[in-house]
DNA sequence: GCATTAATGGAACTGGAGACCCGTTATGGT
DNA sequence: ACCATAACGGGTCTCCAGTTCCATTAATGC
């Protein structure tokens, strides 16, 4: 149970402000019952203003009132919106699903697929995700908390490969991390550039296709089976 | 040349208001030399403060100071820092750079990945998107930007798939547009999930994969020449 | 149960983003 | 060249997000 959006943030060059006790982050030292309940109530309704509002419409004194808690108490835990985020990406990261098994490759990219494709269609799950996406391009520390989320979950689906691997289903050499994203990143780049829902058709293409680009060893760290064959490409200017 | 960031926005209904002529926005009527220029002048302060400072740092005050520009201006023609992100991108889409065509799929496709990974590599146009893709994600009038800006890209590209399925490179029934996607997408995805630059490396393994993937008939609109076999999969919970 | 003090909550304060007013500049039409 | 007015620009005002202060509540250790 994460508490701290991130503890490694003070400054630390506080010397001359005297203090000789640091006060450590609130939450900290008396994690029971109340401060708890605080927490669970500001995600909340932290996730329901994004849903409703975007992350632009995000403000903390609203999310305060929501949550019946004072405004004060959101500022000093959460201090920012993006902090708000962040923390509500680790609590989202707490209640992950496990990966299923199938038994074969194909089944399990797809299982992987249609897991993405149902998170982001949800309503609520999709808006999340949007907005956590969007603050991370803007705030660092976002982009740390997004960042360990996802080698977490492309480390949780990764054994699928590698028992493909064993099996012989795939080319040894085969990066596992690099087939898990090659299946979730056509989904993400869709929810993005395009107005168009996710469909469970465009899930269960992104997994063959991934499972096919795997079998012809594209995605083997040593020398591939498909030729490369073209020249190099021009730099600058504007692309997709 | 774009001038105003989207027309229809005014309320419309502001009847009781009175003013018998309704003033058409700023710039439209007049869009000779000195509008010009502070267009020019302004998106240039904006993609420099966002490159230097963020999305979050993006304000338009601090842009009018810049671009010595009156504040006023600023705030009467783009409103909101995601309006002059909207604008932005319009302006980027202006200038972008034809495709090379070089012969073979895999030539094409490696050079548009070369080309997706350079720009997104590029500190300044590489910010410019991450910021551009966060305002999207919050705000439907740059979404909307965004999403044509995206479809212009990928017909752009299109043609080399559809000649590639003309030589007998890919199976008949190929969608252009989602073989375009593909190769884009997970250099977008790393872009956006992982804090690792964006190697050149994995620019042709993406061309590679979707080539390969292409040829095994994946993205034929008709029955596919891979097999899916799985079962279907669970709902709900956080995926990556 | 009781003392200690971490953590919360209410209320008043403040700074700056964004709106408004109105005089000035220079564009487009004749 | 000259006029009408679109568009710009400086100065001022307003309002609310975010901060600060301090009293109150309740978690933890004994």
């Amino acid at each position: 149970m994460v508490d701290r959006v991130a503890p490694g943030e003070q400054p630390d060059g506080r010397g001359a402000e005297a203090r000789a006790e640091q006060p450590a982050d609130p939450g900290t030292l008396r994690p029971g019952g109340r401060t708890a309940r605080v927490r669970a109530a500001v995600l909340e309704a932290a996730g329901d203003l994004i849903v409703e509002a975007g992350l632009t419409g995000l403000d903390l004194a609203e999310v305060a009132r929501r949550a019946g808690v004072g405004k004060t108490t959101v500022y000093r835990r959460w201090a920012t919106t993006t902090g708000l985020v962040a923390d509500l990406l680790a609590h989202m990261a707490e209640e992950s699903v496990p990966r299923t098994e199938t038994g074969s490759l194909d089944g399990d990219l797809l299982a992987n697929a249609e897991l993405v494709r149902a998170t982001l269609s949800d309503p609520r799950q999709g808006a999340l995700f949007k907005a956590v996406i969007a603050a991370a391009a803007t705030d660092p520390r976002t982009a740390d908390a997004l960042h360990r989320f996802y080698r977490i979950r492309v480390a949780e689906w990764a054994p699928c490969v590698t028992t493909a691997v064993a099996r012989g289903e795939l080319p040894a050499g085969t990066d596992p991390a690099e087939v898990i994203r090659a299946v979730s990143a056509p989904l993400y780049y869709r929810l993005l550039t395009t107005p168009e829902p996710l469909t469970p058709d465009l899930a269960a293409t992104a997994a063959r296709a991934t499972a096919a680009a795997a079998r012809a060893g594209a995605y083997a760290r040593t020398a591939p089976a498909t030729e490369t064959g073209g020249t190099g490409a021009p730099d600058g200017g504007a692309a997709d």
